[in-house]
DNA sequence: TTGAAAGCGCTAACAG
DNA sequence: CTGTTAGCGCTTTCAA
């Protein structure tokens, strides 16, 4: 059995106020006392009963953080933000994959109204009004990561989804390209597609190559599709000398289906990225791609959430955090 | 104020324990109280709170995980294999990366301790005599995944790394292969850097190619780091014609290599790798690798522990799962 | 500065 | 079948 606080009180024979009084509010107690106590508890290895606290507390001390895909790096860099953040604020964390899976995503919610964490960190995947109404229903305090809601008037903090595709496509144009083509996100399940599409047609615009703004394929989100997708593309504009991917995952989709083409990247066709996963440095060729801060948007979501549970409510709802273009070797001037 | 027992029994007019039956044995209610509990409850969103709970059963139903690296994607198999058994038997997972960081380990376990997780996954390193000692201190029952322990009598499930190391060699020998070298892990800080190693030399053996045992470079975790072990092992060995890489983010580093030196893979030189990520499949060139079947991996680890967790021991102590050898593109006969 | 006692929300034994 | 009640381990008044 687990060694409670009236065997520590024993074993120092003192009350077992004294003892939650020495594990609280030290100074409060006579040293000679706080001493024997403090040896009680290293002695029987001692650990306040945190079901107990939270009974009291009506706080588990715990933050939810739910995620769509846990076999996509781009969250790894998301979570060591967040754990980071949590450990300096003090709270757990509890990461639970939702394999983009609706049923599973609102069972993790139960679960986690059960387990009375303090605030979700739901990330990177689109608030539909279900999801919403559940965590509003439970009254668990909630912010978003690389998402936003246009619907409801929830805190979140992400990139410029929008500039940062058109700063891609922009560079593309600027080495030369005139051709050039899109893979991204489906709109319908997809929270930065619709951005991401918007910024491409932008640049396009910007220097007057409007007619490329219909060289699109779409893709789900791994590079299996993407390596479909870069298929149509090719073969419906073999012109194209350049293409914007919405992913690294869609990059290295593109590039491994153009490699088995016999196309070469960049020598033939140039290829961008976006998120800069921890990957894009090591494949073949090292991909040009778009920086997402994923650890700080991470710690961020972290903060902000303990914001809004610890204050009711945030300073500043809606946040941005800067992306960069890395320049590498997939890309080349035309 | 989230709604109690109190609430619901006064809204559906009976006593706490007629809610109490409800929620944990329903039938030994008459249907016509139930049917008004139930309505209650589902009325007011109530879900019994697990503190309460947890005082009374001494359980918290959450496991906890400790992985070494959250960026590295075998870890991801591991993670959903070990979700999908949780949830199948009822309980949470507490998630905890540890950047490798013994302080930052010993910390998490403190966590768990305090949080009473029913037990803990250790995932994939060496179980050193203080993580052990803590863990036992602390009466957490506990089983390793990818890892084992000669000091310590501790449950594990693991491939047999040796037999799929001696695989991947005996591949690159039998397809014409004589001069072969290693990347491989540090034997101190890792598990299965010995037993790899061993493959390697056995198979080296067997076919009269001992000569080739000491061309190795190790690395540590990430690809930079091969890349550099890369280096070395071709400028001491430029005779070379395929290298064994123990972790396919090795193999992708030494490819990464080869590239920019010039060196085609798998035209001059065959790489095979070791785990068959997600990755690995998209890769250019696709990566010839040893495939561990790591989500099977964290669901057994689940279950073991559960059965540990639940009947005091467990039936098999060390666990092998089987591994496979996938031929892609990154070898090629000589 | 300290101890006694109430009570957090729930389950389970006990009576009825 | 159902209600009353005694704790689970802890924190926090309230007195002393």
């Amino acid at each position: 059995m687990k060694p409670t606080i009236r065997d520590v009180a024993k074993m120092a024979d003192v009350s077992i106020s004294t003892v939650s009084r020495v594990m609280n509010t030290p100074e409060s107690v006579v040293e000679s006392k706080r001493i024997r106590v403090l040896e009680a508890v290293e002695k029987l290895k001692y650990q306040p009963n945190s079901f107990a606290r939270g009974l009291i507390y009506k706080k588990s001390f715990t933050l939810g953080l739910l995620i769509p895909d846990i076999e996509n790096l781009y969250f790894a860099g998301v979570i060591r933000g967040m754990q980071d953040a949590c450990i300096k604020l003090g709270y757990s964390l509890m990461i639970c994959n939702t394999d983009r899976d609706k049923n599973r995503l609102l069972s993790y919610i139960d679960n986690f109204h059960e387990k009375q964490v303090d605030g979700v960190v739901f990330a990177s995947d689109v608030l539909y009004p279900e999801y919403y109404e559940k965590l509003v229903g439970c009254r668990i305090p909630f912010v978003l990561v690389s998402s936003h809601s246009d619907e409801f008037d929830v805190p979140c903090v992400e990139i410029d989804d929008e500039a940062a595709a058109y700063d891609a496509v922009k560079f593309l144009i600027e080495i030369g390209h005139q051709e050039i083509g899109m893979i991204g996100f489906n709109h319908n399940d997809s929270i930065s597609g619709p951005p991401r599409y918007q910024g491409f047609v932008r640049a396009l615009t910007e220097f007057g190559l409007e007619r490329n703004s219909c060289n699109i394929k779409y893709a789900a989100h791994r590079f299996e599709h993407a390596y479909q997708a870069a298929h149509e593309l090719f073969t419906d504009y073999p012109e194209l000398t350049a293409v914007f991917c919405v992913a690294d995952e869609f990059a290295m989709g593109t590039i491994s289906y153009l490699k088995d083409r016999g196309i070469l990247v960049p020598g033939q066709v140039s290829v961008v990225g976006f998120d800069n996963i921890r990957m894009a440095g090591m494949f073949v060729p090292k991909l040009t791609t778009i920086a997402q801060p994923t650890y700080e948007l991470g710690y961020r979501a972290a903060e902000k959430l303990h914001e809004l549970v610890t204050t009711g409510t945030v300073e500043i709802v809606r946040e941005r955090m800067n992306h960069k273009l890395i320049v590498r070797e997939s890309s080349r001037e035309k």
